[in-house]
RNA sequence: GGGUCUAUAGCCAAGUGGUAAGGCGUGGGACUGCAACUCCCUGAUCGUUGGUUCAAAUCCGACUGGGCCCUCCA
């Protein structure tokens, strides 16, 4: 198994600390709002990450975070947690907005047939644990009060920058405009491990610390999960690019000097999702979801499909014409597969060898293009179509897009049946018109029908 | 300004030194009362420019374009 890491700058073969388990840290979402297609794309591919792992042979233990506390608002510099925000535009208490949103994303997720990391953790549940580090790191001269919180010391460090490969003196300070530099701070790059004085004082959520009442920093939490519930030594930790700085920057920073040691081998980053204007953002272009997708009368797998046709460095233009040819692409493939033959029958020869070549793919820096090309492959061999359907079902253990699935049928048989042979019969005395309104009607009610040698069909659409 | 990713047909995209996979679309054909479905056929010298090599989309250099990051972001 190859893959980028973000460390080393290379593809890289991965090589776990513990033989063949793997521990996989992913930064979840924060539960302020609505999970965009964007975000999801990098969950698909992560999603993808694990059960690739797990198709060649990896023992896989996941944790994922969901960030209940303690993220600023972006779209301007007001003074709010995003939480509280939006607790308060939705007259709900920061929990429940949590939950509301922390349940949202796992429905979305599911429709888009994300699984669910064995290991969720909310980041107000470990509160203490983040004291524990940060008072570790006060004592260890890594971190410093000033004006009531506490920051990181990021001069003690010869690599803060290992991840980014920045020069100090080469950073803008106030890149954004709507974010003033903090004079409490040492360093330019220094950051807050604990908030107790902040010029955002409408924190709700608060405990009390050595410090006094507060909050933690906005790294923090990823550390403390991932240490807790993971160890020592992590060997792949996840999220979207836009986290390499500062996030995960900083989680490298604060974890390797409470450790000691080198903390993490590989960092594995997903591109964007990209409109017209640019990344798709909570603040920024059209906001889609999973609901946008199903109220276009989209399949939401579509949208998995198209995500993995592409390649997770790559930068992937949304776009409604694109999306249309992930469906069309997706619903023709779903359909050739469902025209097998599902009796059993011998497996053939070549079933490893088709089989290498999809795990090669994966293995390829998980190539899901190549991937799906596989899928193709094997319906265009000369192999049985049990052995096909046996390939295929194991490919979608990893593609997860439901290519054997089929569609129930709540449909009354009968009555469509009689309409056929009506419209047969109509057809036999050349009435067309009434045949092809018998058709329309069927297909306004979502049923269309196949002419087909051995006679007229129907699926549900 | 610095960093980082990226550049292959209308779109998505494979290719990891030996003269361009696959999918969708388009056009043509078969099938059909007409269509849909299905099947067959159909397209590019790889951003530009130097260099290395017997040989480069693939390696090296320069340039150009695009995305993103430089304390909200997946």
């Amino acid at each position: 198994m190859e893959f980028y890491n973000t460390l080393t700058r290379k593809i890289e073969k991965f090589i776990p600390n513990d033989g063949k388990k793997v521990k996989l840290y992913t930064c979840g979402p924060t539960v302020y709002h609505y999970a965009h297609l964007g975000n999801l794309r990098t969950y698909i591919c992560e999603d993808i990450l694990e059960k690739s792992l797990k198709y060649l042979g990896y023992d896989v233990d996941r944790v994922m975070n969901i960030t209940d506390v303690g993220h600023l608002t972006g779209d301007s510099d007001d003074g709010t947690d995003k939480m509280v925000n939006s607790a308060k535009k939705e007259h709900k208490s920061v929990l429940d907005i949590a939950k509301f949103y922390t349940d949202k994303f796992f429905q979305d997720a599911d429709k888009l047939n994300i699984k669910k990391p064995d290991t969720v953790i909310p980041a107000t549940s470990l509160i203490d644990f983040y004291i524990e580090i940060i008072t570790k790191l006060l004592n260890d001269g890594y971190a410093y009060i000033s004006g009531g919180n506490v920051y990181f010391d990021t001069s003690k460090l010869s690599d803060y920058y290992v991840l980014t490969n920045h020069k100090e003196e080469e950073l803008m300070i106030g890149v954004r405009d709507d974010v003033t530099e903090d004079i409490n701070k040492k360093n330019k790059a220094d950051f807050v491990l604990w908030f107790t004085k902040s010029k955002f004082d409408s924190q709700e959520l608060k405990w009390d610390s050595p410090w006094g009442m507060g909050y933690p920093g906005w790294h923090i939490e990823c550390s403390g999960i991932s240490i807790k519930y993971l160890g020592e030594y992590l060997d792949i930790h996840c999220g979207g690019i836009d986290n390499i700085f500062p996030h995960h920057t900083n989680e490298i920073a604060q974890s390797e000097s409470f450790l000691g040691h080198k903390w993490c081998n590989y960092w594995f980053h997903v591109e964007y999702l990209l409109d017209k204007r640019g990344k798709m953002s909570k603040s920024n272009g059209d906001f889609l979801t999973v609901d946008t997708l199903i109220e276009h009368g989209y399949n939401p797998l579509s949208y998995r499909y198209m995500v993995l046709s592409s390649h997770y460095q790559k930068g992937l233009l949304f776009s409604y014409e694109n999306l249309d040819t992930a469906e069309n692409s997706y619903l023709k493939l779903k359909n050739r597969i469902s025209k097998l033959n599902k009796q059993d029958d011998t497996l053939d020869k070549d079933f490893d060898k088709y089989n290498n070549e999809f795990k090669e793919a994966l293995s390829n820096n998980l190539n899901t293009s190549l991937a799906l090309t596989s899928v193709y492959n094997v319906l265009k061999s000369d192999m049985n179509d049990y052995t096909k359907l046996k390939l295929i079902n194991e490919f979608d253990k990893v593609l997860s897009l439901d290519l054997t699935k089929e569609e129930e049928k709540k449909i009354d048989d009968k009555e469509i049946l009689d309409l056929i042979e009506k419209r047969n019969i109509a057809k036999k005395n050349k009435d067309f018109k009434l045949a092809d309104s018998i058709r329309d009607d069927l297909l306004n009610r979502g049923i269309k029908l196949l002419d087909t040698r051995e006679g007229t069909k129907y699926e549900i659409i």
